[in-house]
DNA sequence: TAGATTGTTAATCGATTAACAATC
DNA sequence: TAGATTGTTAATCGATTAACAATC
């Protein structure tokens, strides 16, 4: 039967069971053991089942699990199978390079606005979408109810925005920048993107990969 | 006294501890004790000098820890006080943001190289350095001996380059591509940029908060 | 010295792995 | 039916937290 409270290891692993399940499913694979799933994706055939098991009885006893069927409904518990309305804040290199390069609608959201604090970018196109000032956010998202900010902004200019935004409602932080919203506001959803941590994580490996 | 074996958990909280000690130092505050360090990150004080004491003595019993050297070390630890070369390989969208706004040389990292199929590309320049044909990568490592590849290009292409890229000594890959290095190349160095999981999670947290 | 805080060992908690009865 | 493979419970492993003696 369904867990309540499922671990977040567990929930890391999600996507990619799906992003594989995808993969079986373009091959032509219609079936797949947990035992097979595993050796795949180099994980044990036990933790396979295990993380199935959190959110129902997918599979059948000397048969294994339906590609198809599984993949869908791990869709379903990622929430993939519905669209929140998602804005962008700070359109940089970074923030047209997200908007132009995350296919947001594959993965549960819709990219509905872009906001910028710099005059000159306003009024540009991105991805058929026109870059708005800040000084809009009010009025869109009284308009609009966005539930998911993404962050592609300095970290010092986080603080002020971050705030503004959960009083308009935000409900999640797609957050590239470098402040920490869930130690200041901690019933937000956040999901960190810090690409400098990843990159030092990498520099420590290669010092240490003798070992 | 220092442990050899360092797990990931703590390898994963480092460059989290040198951000927030370089905060600190930029605040001018020189001693912090691990209780209020931990607090403000959202610790244990346990779990500060769990970590601290994975690598050696830092601390002072009755003071604390002295900001500064702290730091420091951290960044010893990471390998952050010296430069590998490295490559960019796909300079679409997400590669040419990649190489503008990571600040490489903080790191531990010099991007040296750009890589590139599609001909109407090469020749540009992007932050000093210009785009190459892929068909100049052997040459290049040959003579510049890059250690890091930064792969940003689709799926398909990227087991064939992968394979090319370790035969001429690439050591460690920062993946932003969705092919699974780590799986057929167990003895590199990885770090994947997972963009599309990272958001399909935060998709998942936004359906279960409520719990 | 007395107070504070570390380094480190022991206890707890949680996640992964192993085992196996249930069943398709 | 026999073989295969699940769902699930129990055992193991590892990481976090608590406790406290050492010491600045």
């Amino acid at each position: 039967m369904p867990k309540s409270n499922i671990s977040t290891p567990v929930i890391r692993r999600l996507p990619r069971y799906y992003r594989f399940l995808g993969e079986l499913k373009a091959q032509g694979i219609t079936r797949i053991s947990s035992g097979e799933l595993s050796r795949r994706m180099g994980l044990t055939a036990s933790q396979v089942r295990q993380d199935f098991n959190c959110f129902g009885e997918f599979g059948q006893q000397g048969y294994g699990y339906n590609v198809e069927l599984l993949q869908s409904e791990i869709g379903d518990i990622l929430g993939l199978n519905r669209l929140r309305n998602a804005i962008l804040i700070g359109v940089g290199n970074l923030g047209k390079a997200v908007a132009q390069h995350i296919r947001f609608n594959s993965f549960g959201f819709q990219l509905i606005g872009l906001f910028e604090e710099r005059e000159s970018l306003i009024g540009q196109m991105v991805k058929n979408i026109p870059i708005r000032s800040v000084k809009d956010l009010d009025e869109f998202c009284r308009e609009n109810h966005p539930e998911l900010a993404v962050l592609c902004i300095p970290k010092e200019g986080a603080q002020s925005i971050t705030e503004q935004l959960i009083k308009l409602g935000i409900k999640g932080f797609w957050n590239f920048s470098h402040y920490d919203i869930t130690l200041n506001y901690p019933d937000v959803q956040v999901e960190n993107v810090h690409f400098s941590d990843s990159l030092m994580t990498l520099s420590y490996k290669l010092n240490n990969n003798n070992k």
